[in-house]
RNA sequence: GGGCCAGUAGCUCAGUUGGUUAGAGCGUCCGCCUGAUAAGCGGGAGGUCAGAGGUUCAACUCCUCUUUGGCCCA
């Protein structure tokens, strides 16, 4: 107990934290943690899964600590906190990564391979860093059980995500449809938009104007012919409408003898200067449904989607008029152009199929000619029938596959939805209870987002994933089954086996006779896998293998209270968990109708969305601000950074770095600093208490005093550390960690260290007497009672090796309860003063403005002064006397008398200012002139008003009567003594340095040189010992007068010893200081050893 | 191309519902302290709050545009 422990933090705080992770796996700190909480209520979180097959980054350990954190605090306020792990295996960038491993790429080669083996590699693949990320968790404190995590690949959770499928079956939410998807016809392989990404290359196409004559519109559009711009020259054959901007007002325009219809602004572009008028206008919307002439007549392609409209005008607002005409030529190729075909019942046709190769003869270009090769002679053919306008080159960026650098084509293809437009409406509506930290993330970004849903693309064309668990008849594309079990599978196929693996191939290979009544024809599956955020959105109920097992305890683990991520994952996990919790307890009746499923119970999840509350970490860039990746080789490597700092330093460099959803940086040298200053500061706070409890033998078992007996002081701090605990349940429970570590890091370094214990060090060591000592024990140790336990969330390590020290206990800090004033169990219960604690802020000003005062002057402050004055402005106004502090500014400015000036000394020059805030609602626009009138009153009239009075000001034609709320009292300066100000505290000093003041000065001096010569000698602070001193005559008149008090200070119990000439003698070696005045002193110190009892 | 976020001292970041001297830490210069001592503290200097326009008696704060960076989606 009280173990000093600062030293060996800061010298090495690796080894120290895991000293103190040895004892927490020693002690199973999880499971007693479980324990302790048996009974209490839940507090429901859900850890979203990160994959393994990358190693963790710097900016893991921030997502991490934010999430611990959290969880440590509630833990800290009773909760009962289940902490699964979970981790997320399945989706393309696993598949990536093997075929890297494999050298192979694409599909075609993956098929080659074996789908056998290539997922096996898959899985193998997931966990290739798993330990690493358990190592690194656990070291940076994660409480997190790694012994039973949920694992998207297993068995079991692929079970519960199919149940959960087959419920969107079931509520005829699972329907086939069409995706416009990136492909290279080169590799013959789909495209994510993660590889598309990677791939932009500039390339030059023909860039072409191309006319459409309207046929039989009325009007002045009868014989006009709209204009519409394109870079893809290839796709015109698929052309199935041109689409215009409802709100646009498109020009009608004569140019050699034809009329065109585009927007002005672009007319220029097409035809050059001068050769052209407008004649007319037309509203977009007034364009819709009209009917223009094909540009090609040619048969055969894919129809991708049958429709009863042909060559038709569209209306949509996607239509942009910053690039090409403000009309867009649409063709099955893009996403836009293919989802308003499909509102609009357009017919599409596709003239470009697999290979991305013509699939028959338009205008003469040959069956098989590749797309980008047909823009030639199709614009060569345009251009003879009339139909191009213009053509040229245009330079753009372009898709092309990552592997080949082939131009990539975009076509649809076949593809399962779930249609969460179904229940957009209560996804906006459960958002809206959500709380967001930040909010704005709620309201805006996730917002948006739900605002605009469209129908999620459910199905991926790939391997390794869950299988999408649709089967379909072979003879009957209608006839389709989505399968909700392996039970049900069996029934259908017959026994699965022991060792059933869902994945593919196995899966691929089971089919069964329709179960159709009524049909025939075999059952195959679709080749599909499913989007891996859908494993993970339905974590809350496959992590415990709902509803086959665990009904009742998902039930109570439903939803959660919080969750975390980065900001990446609002259109990830944050959607995926929300769209699929929504889905099944709101829109799902049929499911809970009965209350029963497969005859059993179903207890009844509540109906909303996956989670409460939402914190969303920002992003963590380099020290140069640049994002971390593994390309620009800028990332930090944990174990390194913990190594160097520990992990506490660096949770809270991380916490603290800023507001959590903004992307900060990370910088080395911003965590040295925390650990120097803030989390030193705490562990040297700790120390000094340890170092007094031992040698003055307190106990902590001994009474304290009671509150009001002790001094101001204390009972300031104890009223700092309460309200810094109030706000901190506050940001907590608003998920603003960081705000909380802000109020804590003042307290620590400002207030506590620097004040509290820097004013009260004296009374530790019993030199104020017994009754003060016993006051500022208990208040000390009371304070780092609960310094300790505000801090324990944040930096789990430190505080409870200190906390095991002070309370002499072997439990863990993280077993107790967060501090909180108003439970009178709690040390720090009802210890907020307010008018204590505005008290003192006057005070530290008035001792910053002395230390400025003495820095001008050029007076140490070893260097007493008789007097100072203190004035402040509004003193009456304070809900507490700052005059209680009195002895504390009184030391800290070594002075020997404060005057508290009152009322209106001539000294002080005042100057009043408008209260804004309170008469910029009365004057308005004549504030300015008011505010010039106020600043010019006189002296006597701004005291009156102090003084109660009401005063008339005449504004132009206004008259204002002034109140004494409405002006502000400032002080310019004292005149007649060295005065500092800062508007409300004046204070002065008065500089004559008298021969006693002197002499006391110069006492001091002579203490300071002995006081570091017991320093540099190496001595204990409680050794005792004999002093010889010689000098001058003044340091000889100086002991003289102080020398006793000075002997008492430095432990010298047989009083200073006076000789004129320095000589060595025994053991005393004399050693010669300088003093101020060119004085100087000889002094000879040793230890003596008193005589024990 | 769309949505969202951010730009405040050399650096990292605060800044309440608009209110008149814009704060802190680090760094830098100067100084102090010594019964927390391989620490600690203070005082200076340093800012046209990204730029422009607008609303207002009053804008870092609200609105619009521009610009730079970031994230997500096309």
């Amino acid at each position: 107990m009280f173990e000093p422990r600062s030293r060996a933090y800061l010298t090495d705080p690796n080894a120290f934290e895991k000293a103190v992770l040895a004892a927490w796996e020693r002690s199973d700190i999880l499971q007693q943690t479980a324990e302790a909480r048996h009974d209490a209520d839940p507090f429901v979180f859900y850890e979203g899964p990160p994959t393994a097959n990358g190693r963790p980054g710097i900016h893991h350990v921030l997502a991490r600590t934010l999430k611990d954190s959290v969880c440590r605090y509630q833990t800290m306020r009773g909760k009962r906190i289940e902490r699964k792990a979970g981790w997320d295996t399945h989706g393309l960038p696993v598949e990536l990564e093997v075929e890297k491993q494999l050298a192979i790429s694409g599909k075609p080669e993956i098929e080659k391979y074996g789908l056998g083996p290539f997922n096996q590699k898959c899985r193998d693949s997931v966990f290739t860093y798993k330990e690493e990320w358990e190592t690194l968790s656990k070291r940076i404190g994660y409480l997190l059980d790694y012994e039973k995590p949920y694992v998207t690949f297993d068995k079991d959770y692929i079970e519960s995500v199919w149940f959960l499928l087959a419920r969107f079956a079931a509520n005829d939410l699972l329907y086939l449809g069409s995706k416009v998807l990136p492909w290279c016809g080169r590799c013959g392989t789909g495209l994510s938009s993660h590889e598309v990404g990677q791939g932009y290359l500039d390339i030059d196409d023909p860039s072409v104007w191309i006319s459409f004559p309207l046929i039989a519109a009325p009007g002045a559009l009868a014989g006009a012919a709209l204009v519409a711009w394109t870079t893809t020259p290839w796709t015109l054959p698929s052309n199935m409408g041109v689409c215009v901007h409802p709100d646009f007002e498109y020009a009608i325009i004569a140019h050699d003898g034809k009329r065109y219809i585009l927007l002005e602004s672009k007319a220029a572009a097409v035809f050059g200067d001068g050769s052209w008028e407008v004649v007319g206008s037309v509203k977009g919307s007034e364009l819709g449904g009209l009917c223009y002439t094909p540009l090609f007549t040619w048969q055969g392609g894919r129809v991708v989607h049958e429709g009863t409209h042909h060559h038709m005008v569209v209306v949509d607002d996607f239509v942009s008029d910053e690039e090409g005409t403000g009309m867009v030529h649409m063709a099955p190729y893009g996403a836009d152009d293919f989802r308003i075909a499909q509102r609009d019942g357009l017919r599409a046709v596709l003239a470009f199929g697999d290979e991305a190769r013509l699939l028959a003869e338009v205008a003469g270009v040959a069956v098989g000619t590749f797309f980008r090769d047909a823009n030639k002679p199709l614009a060569r053919d345009l251009k003879e029938r009339g139909r191009l306008l213009k053509i040229s080159q245009y330079r753009h960026s372009y898709p092309h596959c990552w592997r080949c650098e082939t131009p990539l084509i975009y076509y649809p293809s076949p593809a399962w939805f779930l249609r969460t437009t179904a229940f957009k409406d209560k996804m906006v509506a459960g958002n809206k209870k959500i709380r967001w930290a930040p909010a704005e993330i709620g309201a805006g970004r996730f917002g948006e987002w739900l605002e605009n849903n469209i129908d999620w693309a459910l199905s991926r064309d790939r391997f390794w994933g869950t299988p999408l668990p649709v089967w379909v008849n072979q003879e009957d594309p209608e006839d389709w089954i989505c399968v909700e079990s392996f039970a049900q599978l069996a029934l259908y196929a017959g026994d699965l086996g022991e060792n059933f693996d869902p994945h593919r191939p196995v899966v691929d290979e089971i089919c069964f006779p329709t179960p159709t009544p009524g049909k025939t024809g075999i059952m195959r599956r679709v080749p599909q896998v499913i989007d891996c955020w859908f494993d993970s959105g339905a974590m809350p109920l496959a992590q415990h293998h709902w509803p086959f097992e665990n009904r009742e305890r998902v039930a109570e683990q439903f939803p959660a209270n919080f969750i975390c991520e980065g900001l990446d994952q609002t259109r990830g996990w944050f959607y995926s968990l929300h769209a699929i919790a929504t889905f099944l307890t709101q829109y799902d009746a049929s499911l809970w109708e009965s209350g029963k499923l497969w005859g059993e119970n179903l207890p009844r999840l509540k109906p909303g969305g996956a989670y409460a509350s939402c914190l969303v970490g920002g992003l963590l860039l380099d020290k140069n601000g640049v994002k971390m990746s593994k390309r620009l080789g800028n990332i930090v490597r944990p174990a390194e950074a913990i190594e160097e700092h520990g992990a506490d330093a660096i949770r809270w460099g991380l916490l603290a770095g800023g507001a959590a959803h903004l992307s900060r940086r990370y910088d080395d040298k911003g965590i040295a600093e925390v650990r120097r200053r803030v989390l030193g500061t705490l562990a040297a706070s700790y120390d000094f208490f340890a170092l007094y409890a031992r040698t003055e033998d307190w106990d902590v078992r001994a009474p304290r005093p009671p509150r009001q007996q002790r001094e101001p002081l204390d009972r300031w701090i104890l009223s700092q550390v309460a309200s810094v605990a109030a706000d901190n349940v506050v940001a907590w429970e608003s998920l603003q960690p960081a705000n909380a570590m802000r109020a804590l890091e003042t307290f620590i370094v400002d207030e506590l260290s620097n004040w509290y214990i820097r004013r009260s060090r004296r009374r530790f060591w019993g030199a104020e007497g017994v009754a003060s000592q016993a006051a500022a024990f208990a208040t000390l140790y009371e304070v780092l009672h609960t310094t300790l336990r505000l801090a324990a969330p944040i930096i789990p390590f430190l505080t409870d090796a200190l906390w095991q020290e002070l309370t002499g206990s072997t439990e863990s800090i993280h077993l107790q309860l967060f501090p909180d004033a108003n439970n009178p169990a709690d040390l720090i219960a009802v210890a907020i003063d307010e008018p204590l604690s505005a008290a003192m802020a006057p005070i530290l000003r008035a001792s910053s403005l002395g230390r400025a005062v003495r820095e001008r002057v050029q007076i140490r402050v070893r260097q007493p002064l008789s007097k100072m004055v203190i004035h402040i402005a509004n003193e009456d106004q304070l809900s507490g006397s700052p005059r209680a502090y009195e002895a504390a500014i009184r030391e800290e400015l070594n002075v020997k008398e404060i005057e508290w000036v009152e009322g209106t000394p001539d000294f002080l020059q005042v100057k009043a200012k408008p209260n804004f805030p309170r008469l910029g609602k009365r004057a308005g626009s004549d504030m300015k002139a008011l505010g010039a009138a106020i600043g010019a009153l006189d002296r006597a009239t701004v005291f009156a008003l102090q003084g109660g009075a009401s005063v008339a000001v005449s504004v132009g034609d206004h008259v204002y009567t002034l109140e004494g709320e409405d002006i502000i009292l400032q002080t310019e300066s004292a005149a007649g003594m060295e005065a500092a100000t800062d508007g409300l505290v004046t204070i002065g000093l008065v500089t004559e340095l008298t021969p006693e003041l002197l002499c006391e000065g110069l006492a001091r001096e002579i203490m300071n040189r002995l006081q570091t010569q017991r320093k540099e000698s190496g001595l204990e602070v409680q050794d005792r010992i004999e002093a010889v001193l010689s000098g001058d005559a003044a340091v000889q008149a100086a002991i003289a007068e102080h020398g006793a008090w000075i002997a008492e200070e430095v432990l010298a119990p047989h009083g200073l010893r006076w000789v004129d000439t320095p000589r060595a003698e025994n053991n005393l070696e004399f050693r010669s200081w300088e003093l101020p005045n060119e004085q100087r002193a000889s002094i000879a110190i040793s230890k003596i050893v008193l005589e024990t009892a």
